[in-house]
Formats: C-alpha cells, structure tokens, sequence
DNA sequence: CCAAAAGTGTTATAAATACACCCATGT
DNA sequence: ACATGGGTGTATTTATAACACTTTTGG
C-alpha cells in the first residue's frame, strides 16, 4: 500500500469506524482435499501474510461487521460466523507501523474480535483489493509466516472448530449444496487432522438424521457414482442447538 | 449516582480508557448450597441489577483489566478469568441515559467483552463502591430484574459453564484451598442443577486424579468428619490443558 | 443407635472402535 | 477385473448410570 493510500484510509477509518476495535476473520474452506484458510498478503510488508479483518463501524452491529468484512474480502454470503475469542494484549501489534506518525488509524492499541468462518470453497472468490497484492487460499498444514498475532489467532480458532465438531454439526457451510458421503467423511478427517473409520461414520452421521438423500448420483468418476446428498436444513438448526454429539 | 458524580467519571474515563469497549464480568461463587452470581444495584436505578463491569486502560492488557476491575469490586484475587463472548449489538444499551449530554461517556456505544469468573465465596467481600447502592451474591435460579442485556449475558456465562464442566475440572477457584468430597459433589450438583450419584462421582473424580487426600478431617459436623481434599495443582493443570473429560 | 461418609461391587445400557462381509456399479 | 461406494453385521472395549452393600465414625 501507498503512503498516501494509508493516510487516506487512516482519515476515512477515524470518521466511520469504533476505533481501538477491529475483526479479524479466520475464514475455512474445504477444497475436497484439505481444509484451508483464507489470507491476504498486503503490499510492501515483504513475506507475511495476514488475516482478511476490519473494522466496526459506529452504527453497525458486531455481528453485520463481521459479516461485511467477510463478503468484502471473499464475496461470501451465505456463511456461518462465530466469534470465537477476543485478543487484547498490549504487545500484540507492537513494532508495527512504528515509522508513521501516532494518529494514524492503523497504529492505534487494537483489541481483535476473532471470527472463525466457514465458507463453501467453491463459493467464494478471493478478492484481491487494494491494499492487498495477493489474496489465497492456504493449507492449515501449511501456514506462510503471519504478521502479529496471527498465526495464533488461526490455531486458537482451529482448536475452537476441533472442540465444535464434536458435538456440532460442522459441514453446511463448508461443502456445497450437493455433496457424496465419502466427501462429508474427508471433510471431517480434513478438520480433526486424522482418518475416520468408513462405516462407523456413515452409521453415525445418518443416526443424526440431518442428511437427505438425493435421487441423483455423481456421475463421471472413475468409478460407481456416489449418491449425492443435501443438508435437511431444518434437522441440522436442530441439532447445531442441542448440544449432545 | 449523583448527576454530578457521573459527569466527573464521565471525563475520567475519556482520558484513560479505551471508548466504546467495556469488560463484564459474570462473578460464581458457591456457598456450599448454590451457586451465586455477584451484583450490583447502582443508586437512582429502581429495582434494576447490574454485572460488575469496567473499562479498559489505554495501557492495559484485556485480561488484566477484567482482573483489575474484578479485584476492586469483590476484592478477589487468585481467581479464574475467562473471556466467554463478546456483545456488540447496536441496540444492546438502547433507551439508557437519553436524559444526558451526548458527549457523556457512558452514553457511548459499547461493545462488552463477557467475562466470567469463577471465586471462593469465602475470599470475597463485596464492596459497594461509590456508584453502587447495594452489592451482593444472588443465587442464578433467582435474578432480579437486571439492566439492559444482563441477565442473558449470565445465562450465557452458564451456559458455558455448564459445557465446561463436562471436560475441564471446576472446583479450583470456587472451593476453599481445603475441601470434603461432599462440597465438591454439591458444587457440581449447582453448577449441572441436577443430582449425581455419589459412588459414581467419587470413582470418576479419583479417576482423574486431581486431589490430593489430606491427612485430616474436618471435625465439628454432627455426624462422621469428611476426609479434607485439595487440588493437586500440576495434575489439576494437566487436566484443563487435556480435552478429553 | 443413627446418619453421614468412604469405598467398593454389581449389573444394565449405551457409545465408540475395529473389522469384515456382501452387493452395486462405472470404466 | 477392479477400485470405489453403500450398507450392514458383529465382537470388543469403554463410559455412563443406577443401585446396593459394607465399614467407619461422631454425637
């Protein structure tokens, strides 16, 4: 980012936004493989990656914030938002944007609300704006360098959806609208980081009764076309308020 | 709360702390019956309850701020403090000090970080501080009215207790440095709000290996003295660490 | 003696885990 | 033919729950 780029967005930010408050989105996608996580790389900071984020503006709810910042940086929009954990340490920003004068916007002490999203892989097209030279998904195994905090703030929020999915539905937002069982089951293996036995998962996700099947396959694999699947939406709000798996 | 008092705080505040952001702490404490929760009644405010809150310095950590105001308003120390949710609605302090200046502090926008706390009821003497009129432990299957979003903060506050409990020890900061089986079986039975067998509690709470038999009884009750426990702080530390109860 | 406490035994039930079998089907 | 997918069977282990029995002990 330019100088004067940051001077105006500093001027804007100061008249719009809460400040001391911003969001920092850790945004997960599932890409039929792995579980990845949406980053920005900024322009002129060299080799680190940061968190999509923003901030609160003066009348808009923390979760529409979040919600915004989102669709902003990955045009989202049907996805589901947590905030997970709050991030207020005095040192967490510290050495950064020292050379600037103290009322720039960006050099102000945050407190960070952080989101964890899960987002359709397929959905989404990372938006790369203009403060940002690259915007991509990366492997959770397999993280760049991160500015502050931030690498921290996407272990602690995939720890948070590690404890969730064990009693929580997890996948609505994370698979597109059809899906096969054997693409739920790597979606699973994906976030908990280990394999799953096949028959037991299929016996346990169908005992919870928030899957239709489809009268239609997927066609065109290598081998027998898998049933396709949707979510019973009204099954799974059900389950996602219990709070028993 | 004198008009003249709140103006004074009023300027207080926006020269130390962070605006728009304020900390509430949802305090537990257990007297061996129930489970309480420490409010406040603030001077001119009818019959309406509020959580202990406070802000942020500009120079202060999150966490140390909610210790800090957690110290002040029940004078407890070693305590367990945890952020469980943030509350940032827009219109989540609608219809409070419209009679007042906008430029009065507490008329600002707030976005409240929720802690809560968990404290030896023994350890804590409420202290009515200069804004309050009342300060007391109330039992959380009897609230008072309470202000603004409040009560649904501590119902919120429970709730994650309640899923904790289920795989993270409690006890360390609610019971006394020495306790007796029964205390602790009551502790769980007020957090859970049922009863649990007592042979099962027994062996699963020895299973985990937290407590350490002490070499005494506490005398006095009018039938056989209970053996005295304390947490065996490094296992009791393992285990919170573990997610697996 | 009585009531609470401590510790253990037993049994039933449910859940998690690991394997294995059979059938279907697309290339 | 064969690899993948769908569906089910089954045996083992582990956890949870309900209940009961015994012994100890303070008053």
């Amino acid at each position: 980012m330019q100088i004067k780029e940051i001077i105006e967005s500093s001027k804007r930010h100061w008249e719009t936004a809460l400040p001391h408050l911003s969001i920092d989105c850790v945004v997960f996608g599932f890409d039929q493989q792995q579980l990845n996580v949406l980053l920005l790389k900024l322009k002129d900071n060299a080799e680190n990656w940061i968190l999509p984020g923003g901030y609160v503006l003066k009348k808009e709810a923390l979760d529409d914030a979040a919600r915004r910042i989102l669709k902003e940086r990955s045009g989202a929009d049907k996805i589901f938002l947590n905030a997970f954990n709050v991030f207020g340490d005095l040192n967490r920003s510290e050495g950064y944007f020292t050379e600037y004068d103290d009322d720039l916007w960006h050099k102000q002490r945050f407190v960070t609300i952080g989101y964890y999203a899960l987002v359709d892989h397929e959905s989404v097209t990372p938006v790369i704006d203009a403060s940002s030279e690259d915007c991509r998904w990366m492997p959770i195994d397999e993280l760049p360098e991160m500015v502050m905090d931030h690498k921290s703030i996407i272990e602690n929020a995939l720890a948070t959806l590690r404890e969730q999915i064990r009693y929580k539905p997890i996948g609505y937002n994370l698979l597109p609208e059809e899906f096969t069982m054997p693409e739920l089951q790597r979606l699973y293996e994906a976030v908990l980081g280990y394999k799953l036995n096949r028959g037991n998962f299929y016996r346990r996700i169908m005992r919870y009764n928030i899957l239709k099947k489809l009268d239609k396959e997927r066609k065109g694999g290598a081998h027998k076309s898998p049933i396709l699947y949707s979510f019973d939406k009204d099954n799974y709000q059900k389950a996602l308020n219990e709070f028993s798996w």
